[in-house]
Order: structure tokens, then sequence, then C-alpha cells
DNA sequence: GTTTGGATTACT
DNA sequence: GTAATCCAAACA
């Protein structure tokens, strides 16, 4: 089952943690959510809401489950999903998944073998899945898209820790990741 | 028009 | 440890 926009309309932190685990589908390949991060529109020094109009632009003009991809240090894609809640808006950076299908196509557009360095970070996973800027603002929720979140029976057990990558509001505990995952973009500290 | 600061990755 | 590389925003 596609996740509907009805899933993208909550707390972000709650969808942040609920993503972990569904799976991720791009053309022929797909993955399985390892790693998200919630940024809120309220609040949240780190989100892009905090200094950029064009993000808060970017709200007001989309639905709940919209596509936000945006380059980061001039060479990566990062993609994120539009949550729109009742108590507030925000986004989701999906920032690992395990490959699941295509990962011959993966291996080729990533020109690595090895899967555990496939998708295993935000930069890294919109070139194995070949998303990028023509893809901001589309959705993944309509019959039409491109992309798709769907409903899955993996058992993950979920940890939360601090985001990865910001220099403002560090200590919040937004970033969910599965426990001991070898996918993932850096394993929780012990 | 110029400067600044990134939600990263690969390589040494 | 650090180079690579570019956009939006802020400033002048």
């Amino acid at each position: 089952m596609r996740l509907s926009s009805k899933f993208f309309e909550n707390d972000p932190v709650d969808c942040a943690k609920n993503l972990v685990g569904k799976r991720l589908v791009h053309g022929r390949c797909s993955g399985i959510i390892v790693e998200t991060e919630a940024y809120t529109a309220n609040n949240d020094e780190a989100a892009h809401t905090f200094n950029r109009p064009s993000a808060r632009t970017f709200i007001t003009n989309h639905e709940a489950g919209s596509a936000y991809i945006y380059l980061n240090y001039g060479m990566y894609w990062l993609a994120n999903v539009l949550i729109k809640g009742n108590q507030g808006h925000g986004f989701v950076l999906i920032r690992a998944i395990r490959p699941e299908k295509g990962i011959t196509t993966m291996q080729k557009r990533r020109a690595t073998k090895d899967v555990k360095n496939l998708c295993s970070g935000p930069g890294k996973l919109t070139i194995a899945l070949n998303i990028n800027g023509e893809h901001h603002g589309q959705s993944f929720t309509k019959k039409s898209s491109k992309f798709w979140f769907e409903d899955t029976n993996e058992k993950i057990r979920v940890i939360s820790d601090r985001r990865i990558g910001i220099s403002r509001s560090k200590d919040l505990l937004w970033r969910f990741l599965e426990d001991d995952s070898d996918f993932v973009s850096k394993k929780k500290g012990r």
C-alpha cells in the first residue's frame, strides 16, 4: 500500500520516526528507509525555514507529501518530504535506505559495488535513486507520482540520536535510525 | 556586484 | 584532514 497524503499530515517528528521501516520506490529501484531526520518550521534554527523565505513559500504553495529537494554544498541533492500537521509544519530528510531492488542500476550510478555503501547517506541515496532538482515540488502521494512510499511488514527497532551536519539546534534528538544497521550514514555512538 | 555559509562525500 | 562546487540570502 502506498502511503497517502494523510500520513504526512502529522507532527514532523512523528512522521520522521514512522517513516523508518517504510519502503521508498523510484522507477525500478527501491529500498527500506533506515534513517531520517525531522526539521520543523517553528522553533528549529537548523531548518531551512529559519532563514530561507523560499522554504516558507514552498510550504504555503505545496501539499503535504510533496518533495522538497535542494542542492547542498554545491554537489549533492538532498530529498525531503513536506509535512503539514495541525500542530505545525516541517520536513523529513531521507538520510539512508537499505537497498532492495535495482541494485545493479544503483551500483552503476554510484560507481561502487558495496551494497552497504550505496544509499548510506542523504547525498548517496539521491544519486543511487536518480533523484535531483528536476523532482523538486513533485508529489510522493499522487497516482501519477514518479516516486512514492509503501507500507511494509518490517520489524525495525528505531532509536533516536542527534542530527548530523548542522551547527544550530544540535541537541535535539531528531535523527531516527534502525538500531545497529549497516546501512545508515552513521551509527549511534555507544 | 560580492560575500558567506552550508541538512555531504570521497580521497589522502 | 580537506578539496570539490554552487545556490540562496544578505549585504554594499
